[in-house]
RNA sequence: GGAGGGGUGGCAGAGCGGUUGAAUGCACUGGUCUUGAAAACCAGCGUGCCCUCGCGGGUACCGUGGGUUCGAUUCCCACCCCCUCCGCCA
């Protein structure tokens, strides 16, 4: 969320933004200001009553200690019209706060100036193509056909024993996926110096809240209603609220964690051949980045940590094209977005395997993450980075198509065969 | 799951119905002293919100939410979390 005072001083720029985003309908900012004139007439209101209810009851309290119970007794009986006023303003005080706090939320984050202005997928800038595509002296066939005859992962049990989208990666398969989760969190912490993180897979509302998962996106969570928790849709979610409502210092800034997590998403919606495969799946695994900096720092963090997200790609030697999102394809919390995309040999088509964003102090605020910069007294909140290093599945897809060979096996990345085992698969 | 203990400021740790935002110690900041440093001494030192051009003032916050009371950190209820013991369990 934003800066309520922020916003206040400077309606325009949050109305600019917001159609920038391509949401027509600005007025959530006219309501949200009118709620926080309500709020702050009934806050005065309200500790207006509450100072002169203080005052009483220290007169009552002098009185009773020097002994004078009557006149304590009179003051007493002339409290309860105060009291429920009082009540009575609390309460009203309270909705008003309610109101401004739930239009809060429905303001998006401001878009950083370099972010180009478009409505969707299709004003994405293509800032760059990296990696050769391979020429075949044969037919490449798609992946679902080339794990089907290596016999590596099987989609018809995973639909019987959970539904569609939950495949059982198999022998190789499995080995495999292995092999990368250990490369990918090697080359972040080893070589990225991000600090390595298990994290709980299951998290409470608060911490779908301090992400942004909730209120709005909870179609995308799968839901344990009985325990009030949600299997996380990224390792975002947890390691990001690892340290909300902390206050760091300085020094330890800035803050690099990496985590492996399986994830969960309910992604209802569209069917068909682009999301045959693994390419799109209701679990999957990923490598996660997330960072906690200074806010002079955010911006150079970006491009730093889509460096550390595309060596992943370099190392496995695909070919990837890198976009910066444009304001329409950026979503609600992002101030700017770059997507990383690997080529699908067998599918020919560019599938989205990384996206590394800069939340700058928006979800921050929303978690209380705050720090001590040097030589200052008060609290600064610091600036949330994130991004996949990578998604498996699209990468695991985009592999077996690209190093597959003529007699159907796959000659696996020189780089990822000391993890895997062996040169090759099948 | 059962029994007991506990959650207070950056940390440690008092308070247990009245002017307590909260003793004390440590840490931190400024100053005195010193050639310099340490020590010592003096002073300052929480957060959110509201009002104010500013000085400053007000209000709320002692795990969370309710309740009793003129007044609650202090009493009552519910919930959450932590610790110890028992049970169960990979």
């Amino acid at each position: 969320m934003l800066d309520l005072q922020w916003v206040r001083e400077h309606p325009d720029q949050v109305r600019n933004a917001m159609a920038r985003k391509g949401l027509e309908n600005t007025d959530v900012v006219d309501r949200l200001l009118e709620a926080d004139r309500t709020r702050r007439a009934e806050l005065s209101e309200l500790q207006e009553a509450q100072a002169r209810s203080n005052d009483v009851s220290r007169e009552i309290g002098e009185l009773m200690k020097s002994g004078r119970k009557e006149e304590a007794n009179d003051r007493i009986a002339e409290t309860s019209l105060l009291k429920k006023e009082i009540r009575e303003r609390e309460e009203a005080a309270r909705a008003a706060e309610a109101t401004v706090n739930a239009l809060l939320l429905e303001v998006p984050n401001i878009p950083h100036e370099t972010v180009p202005d478009g409505s969707g997928a299709k004003d994405n800038e293509v800032v760059g193509e990296f990696g050769e595509r391979r020429k075949f002296d044969f037919e490449p066939l798609p992946h679902w056909e080339i794990s089907e005859n290596l016999g590596l992962i099987d989609f018809d049990r995973g639909s019987k024993v959970t539904g569609a989208g939950f495949p059982f990666f198999v022998g190789p398969g499995a080995k495999l996926e292995r092999a990368l989760i250990a490369m990918f969190l090697d080359l972040a912490s080893d070589e990225g110096g991000y600090t390595e993180i298990q994290p709980p897979l299951l998290v409470n509302e608060d911490s779908a809240r301090g992400t942004g998962q909730l209120p709005d996106k909870e179609d995308l969570m799968y839901e344990v209603p009985r325990d009030e928790l949600y299997l996380v849709p990224t390792a975002e979610v947890p390691v990001t609220n690892l340290l909300r409502d902390e206050i760091l210092e300085s020094e330890t800034l800035p803050i690099k964690y990496c985590a492996y997590s399986a994830c969960f998403r309910r992604e209802a919606g569209s069917y068909g051949k682009h999301v045959r495969g693994l390419n799109r799946l209701h679990q999957f695994d990923k490598v996660e980045l997330v960072q906690f900096v200074k806010p002079e720092d955010s911006y150079e963090t970006l491009e730093t940590m889509r460096d550390d997200a595309e060596r992943v790609l370099q190392r496995l030697g695909l070919p990837y094209r890198r976009l910066l999102m444009c304001t329409g394809d950026m979503g609600f919390s992002q101030a700017k977005k770059y997507d990383l995309e690997v080529w699908s040999a067998g599918q020919e088509r560019w599938l989205e395997v990384s996206s590394i964003s800069n939340f700058e102090a928006f979800q921050s605020r929303r978690m209380r993450i705050r720090y001590r910069p040097q030589g200052q007294q008060k609290t600064e909140f610091v600036h949330t980075l994130n991004g996949s290093a990578l998604a498996l599945p699209r990468t695991v897809a985009a592999l077996l198509e690209h190093y597959q060979q003529a007699n159907g096996t796959v000659l696996l990345p020189e780089p990822l065969r000391p993890y895997y085992g062996a040169d090759t698969i099948g």
